[in-house]
DNA sequence: TTCGATGCAAATAGTTTGCATTCTA
DNA sequence: TAGAATGCAAACTATTTGCATCGAA
């Protein structure tokens, strides 16, 4: 056993919309800036987590700039709400959704690139695998399970 | 489904000591070089997955400096080779290790930061499920599996 | 009117690339 | 001796931080 890099737990909620979200920001004594605002219209506005950078220019469409760095402050404020959440598939930027009932677990085929995104409870049997096995309880929406799809792991590797 | 960036695959192949790598990389029509053969040697040496910056002190600490460029350039000719495979465990710097039988999964606490290396036969049933459930052929060495750990599980969250 | 949030710029971490030089096969 | 691998420097991507200023409560 070794350790790594402590990490942030948060009781996530779900929100209707992005009023729901501000309250709950006021609840915890969070202030609600334009910025702010814009950054949870973009996420709700998107139809899957997204990276900072690709949430900046989406606010920036909506007409006002937001500055990238604010852009993750913001997500990072978000995320310790517990109103936002965040994901790495694969090597590039982070991408950031709405926490709760949104999240989705990923399987990604390393082979041709597919990713699905699938609902959380279609994990419940594999965590109770898991949790008899090494007293685990996992939570399958921060990385992708990653391997081969049912097509490419039925197709020979291609010859490189 | 969407897309995420092609990912590598490779035949792995398991390697007594570093002479049994190098004659496979000699198959491969690779060269070597002192400074891969120093990579190998640290990577046999090591105990576990380390960083490319680790992996390129401890070459130095054997006499000569291999530059990091360097470093990262055989580890990614290795890793074409099926000699090493890497893992990213948090946010920190990618971790390069054997690959083969020496592979491991790895469980990673979020609460407390407890990493178990598990062999990967213990993720059979695990990968039974998730093959039978989604299709997937899952393989556990690239990404931990995050969650809470036995302790943390039992334990409320701490209060911020 | 205070203190949290912002924009901008600069810093940082991790990794990759260009290029002239060195060394393996 | 051809072409692969190297060292060094610079570029690059993703993210974070410092700081003066602005604005929400």
């Amino acid at each position: 056993m070794f350790v790594v890099t402590a990490a942030h737990e948060s009781r996530d909620v779900v929100f209707a919309d992005v009023e729901g979200a501000i309250d709950h920001l006021r609840q915890q004594g969070l202030r609600v800036s334009s910025a702010r605002r814009l950054v949870l219209e973009a996420l709700f506005a998107a139809d899957g987590p997204s990276s900072a950078e690709t949430i900046a220019e989406r606010v920036h469409r909506s007409g006002p700039r937001a500055d990238i760095a604010s852009v993750y402050r913001n997500l990072d404020a978000l995320e310790r709400a517990g109103i936002v959440h965040h994901v790495h598939l694969g090597h590039g930027p982070g991408l950031y959704g709405l926490a709760g009932g949104r999240e989705r677990a990923y399987l990604h085929c390393e082979r041709c690139g597919r990713v699905d995104a699938v609902p959380l409870d279609q994990l419940d049997r594999v965590g109770t695998v898991i949790r008899a096995q090494f007293g685990y309880r996992a939570r399958f929406t921060h990385f992708p399970i990653v391997g081969l799809c049912a097509d490419c792991a039925a197709t020979p590797p291609a010859r490189q």
